[in-house]
DNA sequence: GCCCAAGATGGTAGCGCTACCAATTCAGAT
DNA sequence: ATCTGAATTGGTAGCGCTACCATCTTGGGC
C-alpha cells in the first residue's frame, strides 16, 4: 500500500517522522494526532494513549513552521526590549520566560536600542509571522508602529510604564510618581539642595525627572542648576562623571537623586574617592533597587520596580488574552516601592 | 466585488498580501518574486525593479512560516544561554545582534538555566524549526544534547570555552588559563594566602578553580582551606557572604580570587564595613571585568573576558558556515586580558 | 547557419500541518 | 421507535512559499 506513497515522499520530505507517520501508526486520522497534540480533553483517553505511544516510538516532533502556516497563527511571543546592557529588561525577560514554564510559547525577542525606527521595523518583522502575542516596551511608540500594533490582531501588552491609552493591555508602573517619592523622601530627610542625574534620558527618565521637578517646585527647591544630564548611555562610570559635573556647578548639593541604580554606584565610588561622606556629607539614592543596593556600603536608598513581575504579569494577560479572556482592567499598576538605607539617613543631614 | 474569487478565498486566507499577488501585480511568475527577495541576482534587473515597485505598492511582507516550511530552512538563530541575570550573557546577546545587523535573521533565544536537561529539551525544541544556525553556551553538552547537535543539519557554535572536541565550531576563551593568571598576578604581587570564593559553580566556575589550583600547587601555596564556594546563584550579596565564611576559616587571608566580578564586588564593600583595607590588608581581584570594576573605589583587578566579541564572532562564523565556508580552523581562542588595578597593588602587600 | 552552454523565467507539486466540514456513535428526550 | 444534540473522529482542501524541473531566450564557437 505504500510504494506509490514512497514515491512521491520521497522527493523532498526532510526525513523526519510527520504526523501522518504518527497517525498511520496509532491507526488514526491525522487530525486526530493534530488534535491530541494541541488539545488533549478533545480526544477520548484511549486514543490518546495510543496516539502519544506512536509518538513517543517515532520520536515525533510537530513541526510548528508547518503548524504557523496552516493556523495562521505561531506559537511566539515577540518581546521588544530597548536594551540588553540594562539589568533592568534582563529581569523582565527572566519574568517573562518564567511565566512561560510548561507552555509550548516560545519567545522571539528584539532590541531596539532605544530606537522607535527600529522598533517600527521589528514590529513590523514580528508581525508577519503572525505572532501569538507582543510584548512591548514603553508607551511612546511612533504613530505608524501604534497603527501596526492596533491592527496586530494578536494580544498587545506594553509593559514598564502606565499610562492612559493602553493600545491593548499595560502593565507597569509611574515612573513620574517613582521621582516624586524618591525626592520627596530626600526633602522629608532634611536635604535641600538635591541634585538629579541622569543618562540616556529615554521617556521614563524624563518622567522620573518630571517627578522630581514636581516635588522640588513644590517645596521651592527647584534649581535648573541642580539637574544634570546626558544622552549617553547610563554605566557606573557615567554616573562618576555625571557627579563630577554636578559637583562642579552646585557645590552646595546635599543629596543627589540618579535616574537609575549604575549612576547612584558610580557617584557612591565618586565620593569614597574624593573623600565625601555619604551620607553625612551628601545623601544619595538611586532607582530600580539592583541586588547589590542593599549591601553597598553605605547600602544605598533606592525604588524597587517590579521588574521580574512585569514580565511575569505580561505573559499572563498574554495568555489570558489568548483563550479569550479580556482583562476587566487593561492597564495595571504593579507601584513601586522605596527602600530607605544608609546612604539616605537622616541622623546625618544636620551638617550642611 | 468579484463574487467567485470572495467566495474561494475568504475561508483561510490572512487577508495579507501574498507572492502571488505580488507576481500579478508585476506582471510576472511567483517564483520569480521569491528569487527577487532571496537572491536578487538572479533576476534582471528591469523584472527586479517591477517586482519591488510592486511589494511597495502591496506593502507586502513575506511569510516567514510558508517559507521555512517550504525550504526546510527557518531563518532563525537558535541561541542558548544559561542565564539572564548574569550580565556576562547579556553581553553575548548583545555582540550577537549586532553581529546580526542588515540580515534577514532572526534570533530565537532559550534560557536553560543552567540545567543540562533543560539545555536538551530547547535544543529538541529548536531543532524541529530547522533553524539556519545553532549557538549554545559551553562545552558540556549531554551525550543526547550533543548527539542531537550532531545531526543538527546546520552550523553549531559553543561560545564561551574553548575545547579540544568541537561539535562543530567554537568560541571562546579558556577558563582554566584564566584562572591561573589572574592567581599568578596575586602570587607574583607577593601575596600567598590568596583565597578562592566561587558560586553557582557551573563547569566554567570548575575550570577557573582548577586554574587556580594549578597556580598555587605550583608555588606550594594550596590550601584547601582556602577554597570557598557555593552552588548557589552568584550575586554581590553572596560576595559578601562567602566572604564572612573565608574570613572566618582563614582569618590570615592576604588575598582573595573571585570567581566573578559580583562576587568580588560583595568582598570590596564587606571588606569596607569590616574595615578591611583593600588592597592594604587584603588583595581583590575578580573576573570578567564588569564595566564597574575599572571604577569602583579602589578599581577592582579582573580578567577581562571578550563577551561582546564572542557574540560576535559566532554569528559571523554561522553566517560564514552558512554561505558555504568551512572555517580554517573550527576552534577560535580569543583569549582575556589581564586588567591590574589598584586592589591589587603590590606596594600594600608587605604587611602580612 | 547550426549547435550547445549559460542565463533568465515560469509551471507545478509539494512542504506538514490545521480549518472546515461531514460522518458516526451514543445517550437522553420525546 | 424516533429524534436531537453532544462527543468523537476523519477526509480533504488549502495555508504561502520554494524545490525541481522545463522552457525559452541569447550569444558565441565551430
Amino acid at each position: 500500500m505504500d510504494t506509490a506513497d514512497v514515491k512521491n515522499r520521497a522527493r523532498r520530505s526532510s526525513g523526519r517522522p510527520t504526523l501522518a507517520d504518527v497517525a498511520s501508526r496509532a491507526g488514526v486520522g491525522t487530525i486526530t494526532v493534530s488534535r491530541a497534540l494541541r488539545d488533549p480533553e478533545r480526544v477520548s483517553v484511549d486514543l490518546r494513549t495510543r496516539i502519544f505511544a506512536a509518538i513517543d516510538a517515532l520520536g515525533y516532533v510537530l513541526n510548528p513552521n508547518a503548524s504557523a502556516l496552516a493556523s495562521a497563527r505561531a506559537d511566539v511571543i515577540g518581546v521588544l526590549v530597548p536594551s540588553l546592557t540594562n539589568n533592568v529588561f534582563a529581569e523582565v525577560l527572566r519574568g517573562i520566560h518564567d511565566g512561560l514554564r510548561d507552555s509550548r510559547l516560545q519567545i522571539q525577542f528584539g532590541n531596539t536600542h532605544y530606537s522607535e525606527e527600529e522598533e517600527e521595523r521589528l514590529v513590523r518583522m514580528f508581525l508577519s509571522q503572525h505572532p501569538s502575542g507582543l510584548i512591548v516596551s514603553g508607551i511612546d511608540q511612533t504613530p505608524a508602529t501604534r497603527a501596526l500594533l492596533e491592527k496586530a490582531g494578536c494580544p498587545v501588552v506594553q509593559i514598564m510604564e502606565v499610562g492612559p491609552d493602553p493600545v491593548d493591555m499595560m502593565v507597569g508602573f509611574s515612573h513620574f510618581e517613582g521621582g516624586r517619592t524618591v525626592t520627596q523622601h530626600l526633602l522629608d530627610a532634611g536635604c535641600r539642595r538635591i541634585g538629579f542625574l541622569g543618562a540616556r534620558m529615554d521617556p521614563r527618565s524624563h518622567r522620573r525627572l518630571s517627578g522630581y521637578r514636581s516635588v522640588m517646585e513644590a517645596a521651592d527647591c527647584f534649581d535648573l542648576s541642580l539637574v544634570t544630564t546626558t544622552t549617553l548611555p547610563s554605566s557606573v562610570s557615567m554616573g562618576g562623571e555625571l557627579f563630577k559635573t554636578a559637583f562642579a556647578k552646585t557645590p552646595d548639593l546635599d543629596a543627589l537623586v540618579c535616574n537609575n541604580d549604575d549612576l547612584a554606584m558610580g557617584v557612591l565610588f565618586a565620593c569614597h574617592r574624593a573623600g565625601l561622606d555619604v551620607p553625612g556629607r551628601i545623601s544619595l539614592a538611586g532607582f530600580n533597587d539592583l541586588e547589590m543596593m542593599s549591601v553597598a556600603f553605605p547600602s544605598i536608598t533606592s525604588i524597587r520596580t517590579p521588574r521580574f513581575e512585569i514580565g511575569h504579569q505580561a505573559i499572563a494577560m498574554v495568555q489570558a488574552a489568548m483563550s479569550g479572556e479580556r482583562p476587566s482592567e487593561p492597564v495595571v499598576d504593579l507601584g513601586f516601592e522605596l527602600k530607605v538605607r544608609e546612604s539616605t539617613s537622616r541622623a546625618n543631614t544636620q551638617n550642611i
